[in-house]
DNA sequence: TGTACATCAGTGAACGCGCGTTCACTGATGTAC
DNA sequence: TGTACATCAGTGAACGCGCGTTCACTGATGTAC
């Protein structure tokens, strides 16, 4: 059983990981849309089999290449949440997170590519959406902690509500970045939104 | 030359209405990507010659379609914003705008798609930088006015970054909806983002 | 470590469909008198 | 108001390409001894 699961799946891995990887090129490029089977087995340099042999539609793929990059980009994050001493430091936890979340514009380009999808299949959606509630989730842990002592603004609710807001505010400012391609003013702004929203005293950061 | 301009229009402008009309359908259904010029002429009733007739590219009809809509939206929201009474009630004010940007899911798909398509296409997004350019220096104007006697934000900086905030907060909402579908929940969370964004003082709403 | 063997992964040619695009034609629309 | 005429808008058949999909084959990879 072991033998057998192991037996061939070195070469098949490799592949699986070039065509996914060639993949995310060509999708960021061009939009999911517009592309074809054919193109990713091009720049994977592989022939339309190779495909065949390990995905059957490219739906298929391009969910496989959503978890794959989503999975990485949630590592990171948590990483980069963990990063900070024992004072946290709420400035510049902001900044690591941001470096993951709005330098990588190719990722920013492929994710919303899935939305837009999603919101059209609802068994992505639901995918997308328990994604983004564990993502919360670990948002409001983390907000807990900061507010111990300053409390969070009453209209957001409790945690949950104001890590929902952190999340609309990340997502808001994506949409604006798509079209400017300004990183630094998005970070600025980021930065802005969430201190107007998670400080009780309107201008005064924490 | 106007009777030359009139002569044979009106036909070709209702066989146009209709094309993009059925276009709109088309696409909230499928997105861009998965709609083809035969599909948008068998959905309009017409062939595809007809298609041909009126525009050249399947990108050409978006993008009209995506100007018609957002025109119509521009209007029904500077509609709403200038409904209220000589005293500006913030909260009826964001109660009537949502009502007109939330509601219909079937331009917030398209939307989307659009943004999609013009984060990859400088030209498109120029001009939806404007549009949005636009619709920020009104809300910046409205703002101003709100908060002649309460002070906005100091970290949004002018009344022109707290018109970015808002919509960054509208952006960010439209993706949760997008996934979720709950429209309600949508429009209280976007009420307690602007809220907790507008008002320099946290909790307590203006 | 080497060899024979079995199985699996990827090849590339072939097929066919969907659909973009063209174009000669027809009927609809407007004009002139 | 009616008729003859000119022009334009949309028709639908035809063509061909791109590409999805299949499949007999080959070389790569791992196993057994």
């Amino acid at each position: 059983m072991t033998a057998r699961a192991g037996r061939t799946t070195r070469r098949r891995a490799r592949t699986r990981a070039e065509l996914l990887d060639a993949a995310f090129t060509v999708f960021a490029a061009k939009g999911f849309g517009r592309v074809s089977i054919e193109e990713v087995c091009e720049a994977a340099g592989y022939s339309r089999g190779a495909f065949y042999s390990n995905f059957t539609t490219l739906d298929e793929l391009f969910f496989a290449l959503y978890r794959q990059r989503a999975d990485l980009i949630a590592e990171q994050v948590t990483a980069a949440l963990a990063a900070d001493g024992p004072e946290p430091d709420v400035a510049a936890a902001v900044h690591r997170v941001t470096e993951v979340l709005l330098l990588d514009r190719d990722w920013l380009l492929v994710k919303t590519d899935f939305l837009v999808r999603a919101a059209r299949a609802p068994e992505l959606a639901r995918t997308l959406l328990e994604h983004r509630a564990r993502l919360r989730r670990a948002i409001a842990v983390r907000l807990a902690r900061a507010h111990r002592h300053t409390p969070l603004p009453a209209v957001l609710g409790d945690a949950e509500g104001a890590a929902h807001a952190v999340v609309a505010a990340y997502d808001g400012i994506t949409v604006q970045l798509l079209l400017d391609r300004d990183t630094e003013r998005a970070r600025a702004r980021l930065a802005g939104l969430l201190t107007a929203l998670l400080s009780d005293g309107g201008g005064t950061p924490q």
